[in-house]
DNA sequence: TGATTATATAAGCACTTGATTATATAATAA
DNA sequence: TTATTATATAATCAAGTGCTTATATAATCA
């Protein structure tokens, strides 16, 4: 059971228009930072502050690859499917990430 | 199909503790002011204000009743199975209600 | 090792938020 | 009509937000 503090702090944390973005595309697979920088065509500092706050209230997870590190979803948080639900009438991201992947920039930073 | 921008407004207007409470409070049933007042205890103008953002995103409705307006959940919104589907996480309110309506209190500004 | 790449953090600043106090508006009651 | 009750709005202010620029940290590469 949620409490009315808890709720706040996770509906603050998504309620971003950035932040929202960000969850879209990790609906559909993790991504490193300089990846969703791309995508979202903002500057480093600004998606790595969005990320830290969507860290904060556990919705996603990062893994750090050598010199990447990459965020997911997490599947185990108690709000996970509240977010596939809100994503679902969100449209989706998936034309831009196939444009990274045709240009072969999966991973483009370097 | 919504906006990130909409999503973005209707996540913040619902984000935040007193107007989850006001939500949870109207999915039982629809209130005054006055009676949003005395189960928040917190100031009218501050209910008001908070009621006012609520309208805003167009999740809950006004109903004048003589001197008293009476607000309640809009289920006509697209996003009101996401807000049942939210508060039916958060501990109801129903004691507080049973305590007005003990009280013969269901109306109790005057 | 030093240079480069990837990411995180800090400081500064304009803007937003949520409370309070004071006041305006709307309906009813005397 | 005037007084009272219910609600809305406005002004103020401290705290929070999200961007930018600058810098720190972490891993890899030469």
């Amino acid at each position: 059971m949620l409490t009315y503090s808890v709720a706040e702090e996770f509906l603050k944390a998504i309620g971003e228009e950035t932040r929202l973005k960000i969850i879209s595309y990790l609906t559909r697979d993790s991504f490193c930072v300089c990846e969703l920088v791309e995508l979202l065509q903002m500057s480093q500092p600004s998606i790595s502050q969005h990320l830290k706050r969507l860290r904060q209230v556990e919705i996603i997870l990062e893994e750090r690859r050598g010199k990447w590190v990459f965020y997911s979803l997490n599947k185990e948080h108690e709000l996970y499917t509240f977010v596939l639900h809100l994503t679902s009438m969100l449209p989706p991201k998936t034309d831009k990430i196939q444009s990274l992947v045709v240009d072969g920039k999966r991973i483009l930073c370097e």
